[in-house]
DNA sequence: GTATTTGCAAAGCTTTTGCAATAGT
DNA sequence: ACTATTGCAAAAGCTTTGCAAATAC
């Protein structure tokens, strides 16, 4: 199931698979980063530019429903949406350029674990954001 | 400075001290919570009633430019604001009821730092929010 | 054939802003 | 007195929604 596109995992879900639904799920399977509906809708209207930003806004939040996206925040007031089946990661954002980089460190998930137990939680979800300047290239 | 009011913060800075400015500001001092605007403009508004809910969000934003609030976003689609001169901390919340929880951890934000370093970067802020579910007391 | 989905435009929500009136220093 | 600030209402930016027309199954 990791494996599969959100294509796959929409029919596998019997979702009713309307050309524009087949249209976004091409577009988000061909991105490999974090779009807000805006850019998905220009990148969907890319494969079929009669498709309406409406439908775009359906679209996500249906798949979301269907734990096939997820949506991120990043702060600038607007939604941002990714595949719910890449590896888990979190995002480091250069505060300079708003580049976003993602990145996983198990010690810090396992720590995250830890203090929400010790807090007497049980750890359902968690977002991480680290915000950085980048350093100079040593030599 | 650390244990100064906000008022008193105001008045350091030489920010212009409007009755509505003193009000907010003696609202933020009596809350230990994270309140929206709207919270923030009914505290506000019961020491005295004539304050605007423009006045509040202008004033909030100023408040953030000088260092005196801080902005957080827990995901809801409104922005709550706390006063930038309490210890640092992150936040839990709890999925149930939505209640949030503070706590610090040590030994996360040193990997915090390790992480950012290592992806090459600077760490200038960082935001962790975990969500978590109420595990029942043992005993 | 029937229920779901779409496009459009209107509306909802939080936040910002133009402008004349008000108030701080 | 002079400039910054306020209140109001209008508008902006993102997102949702009512409804008639179109479409999947």
């Amino acid at each position: 199931m990791s494996g599969d596109s959100i294509l796959e995992r929409c029919e596998a879900q019997g979702l009713r698979m309307t050309g524009q639904r087949r249209t976004i799920a091409q577009a988000l399977d061909q991105s490999a980063d974090h779009p807000d509906v805006e850019a998905l809708h220009a990148r969907a209207a890319g494969i079929d530019p009669n498709i309406s930003i409406a439908t775009v806004y359906r679209t996500v939040k249906l798949f979301e429903e269907r734990g096939i996206l997820e949506r991120r925040d990043f702060g600038d007031g607007r939604a941002r949406w990714e595949d719910a089946e890449r590896d888990h990661h979190d995002h480091l954002i250069d505060v300079a350029t708003g580049e976003v980089i993602e990145f996983v460190d198990r010690e810090i998930e396992a720590l995250q674990r830890r203090v929400a137990e010790r807090l007497g939680f049980d750890l359902v979800g968690h977002r991480l954001e680290l915000y950085g300047r980048r350093l100079p290239r040593k030599s």
